[in-house]
DNA sequence: CGGTAAATTGACAACGTTGCCAATTCCGAA
DNA sequence: TTCGGAATTGGCAACGTTGTCAATTTACCG
């Protein structure tokens, strides 16, 4: 029956060509969606390439062409559910495409930092999606560039660059945020910061300090704590910060893994959520919504970011026009972990002055 | 400076011969680490290649092997947490080797069914990690193994079959469990199953049922809920369960994700966990620790299967002989979430029947 | 019916690499 | 010094596809 394709391995371009009775070329044709084919011989051509199960020879379509046709998502791993979140955004744009997407997770920007062009050469990339913080890498985005390497980084928007990106107002969302706590009636704010590394770490503690003082509320240098975008490093903070006596009213996480984890800490020394203590996170991860209550915070469009970054890459990759900067919305979610400050929240704050 | 490059792309073999005065199978030999070449020529090929910025051109490689060099992970989206520890594992195994990871997140089995032979030929893979419950599917097995694709099953074990495959055994986990919970007193457990479609909802349940048999329980087939392993879905099943004035005393849900909304259900009730009610969970996905508190949960290796199913895979591509199926051991997390049955249990239990 | 443009098809040379095999060089032994 | 075999190197065809360009067929006009 099939015995019409070259023994053994697939069929290739020849063998339909033979079994439909044209060339190869016409085949080419076919399969590339090309005019000029008469549909009698697109028909023909396509019966023979399902009898013989034919696929094109992906590996000789991208030498000829000069092109793979492959794209990466360079990434750390902040959390498993923004990861997957970029993935599936970066994908969906991909459906349809003939674009295939490589994932490469990294230890660290700093230790990708100069490598990660080599890395994009050796896989036979066309463009590169960088996802925070590794977009923020100067030397790698200089890297890029000289290299000519496609490339579009997710990273918030307020640290403009020459190259495209995509993000959220970091500085805005995180005074939004803090504009909501003060309106609740809170002063004894705390602000949990994200890992050093990433420059969102640095834009939500100003969004937080701006909105501060624009309400003319001085800060308690004593109510920054650090922190690492971690789950763990949110209990410490919280533990921390319950620990003392001086303790906030309110705690404002630069995330949701930490805002969970200083959750966690407030039930440890019998605090009630949010009576006792309000918890604001950042991002609208999953985990924002299996604490109890759920986590008041700012919705970061994850996916559509790596959606539309990924659609700017495209057009990069095939000179289109592009705008530099696109910002996408994001939005405040109250939910039950944030609240009316405590009645008693003055006394308790001047108590020991 | 690089003008020996032909013009504008990037440079070929044929540049770094010219420059190194070798010739271009010289230096496809180096690129190979192919013995009987100088020192000094290998030396003189490597100086001219890093000069030129050279990297082989992985299409043309791939053509004249016949080979893609690329694998893929197919996978349904159960939870993030477990997609990643998936990635994670297969990626951590291809470290160090030509290969590469392509992504193939699927709606569902079914609508796959049929269809993964031919996605897989038009993407030229070498072999195939299929992630539960795709490997589940007979018609897709069944396909895969008649066109001669490479591919490697992540199921429970006792799902046994021909082709290989890797996984823990789903039946005596859940049994481990449900012992843990007898153990702790408790007789009216309840269980809330996973999406139908995952052959491991079956297995855990058919565990959980055995357990109770052999301690001579008897089960109220009441307190058997549907489930669709995601969050939601143990929300809906906690609040019937504790809906009804003959609540369970403990309830043991076939994943981490249902087992957290069960427990904002208890919390909804005014439930105390564990006082009150106890909840056990199936995974020890990241969501396990960041409920209050923590859950009893069975520890999956999902990184390790991952590992292990990759190595498996590389293993069958090179046609190496191969273990048919490998079981990995799991483990009873014991945390805050399970503890002893309340006392006027039996009362409770006896009051309405 | 002849002529011209458009539609359709095919021949053949790349693309950059590796496999096969022949050519050359090197080395130690005779 | 010469010889034989091993070490080293190079030439060239092939891999399966698409681009270029020429050849052939078809359709339409006057």
């Amino acid at each position: 029956m099939e015995a019409t394709a070259n023994q053994g391995g697939r069929a290739t371009i020849t063998d339909v060509a033979k079994r439909s009775g044209t060339s190869i070329k016409t085949v080419s044709r076919v399969f590339n969606d090309e005019p000029f084919v008469r549909a009698e011989t697109k028909k023909r051509v396509l019966e023979a390439a399902a009898a013989l199960d034919y696929h094109p020879n992906i590996a000789a379509r991208s030498l000829v062409r000069g092109r793979s046709f492959l794209i990466g998502l360079f990434y750390e791993n902040p959390s498993p559910n923004y990861v997957v979140d970029l993935q599936t955004g970066a994908l969906d744009r991909l459906r349809d495409e003939r674009f295939r997407l490589l994932l490469f997770p990294c230890q660290s920007a700093r230790a990708m930092s100069g490598k990660l062009l080599q890395v994009a050469r050796t896989s036979g990339l066309e463009g590169i999606v960088l996802a925070p913080p590794l977009g923020d890498d100067p030397r790698t985005v200089k890297e890029l560039r000289e290299g000519r390497m496609p490339f579009v980084r997710i990273a918030p928007t307020t640290a403009l660059d020459a190259s495209p990106m995509v993000g959220i107002d970091d500085v805005e969302a995180a005074r939004a945020m803090t504009q909501h706590l003060l309106d609740l009636g809170h002063r004894r704010i705390a602000f949990v910061q994200g890992d050093p590394g990433h420059p969102s770490t640095g834009q939500r503690l100003s969004g937080f300090r701006a909105a501060l003082t624009e309400a003319g509320v001085s800060f308690d240098e004593r109510l920054l704590e650090e922190g690492m975008y971690t789950f763990e490093s949110g209990l410490a903070a919280g533990r921390r910060l319950f620990a003392d006596r001086m303790r906030p009213t309110a705690v404002f996480a630069a995330n949701d893994d930490m805002a969970a984890g200083i959750a966690v800490a407030a039930k440890e020394y019998g605090l009630d959520i949010p009576a006792h203590v309000s918890i604001a996170g950042f991002d609208d991860s999953l985990i924002s919504r299996v604490t109890w209550p759920q986590l008041t915070t700012i919705h970061q469009p994850t996916y559509d970011m790596a959606h539309v970054a990924t659609d700017a890459l495209l057009a990069l990759i095939e000179r289109q026009p592009l705008d530099r900067a696109v910002g996408l919305p994001h939005r405040l979610l109250v939910r039950g972990s944030t609240g009316k400050a405590p009645s008693g929240e003055a006394a308790n704050a001047g108590s020991s002055a």
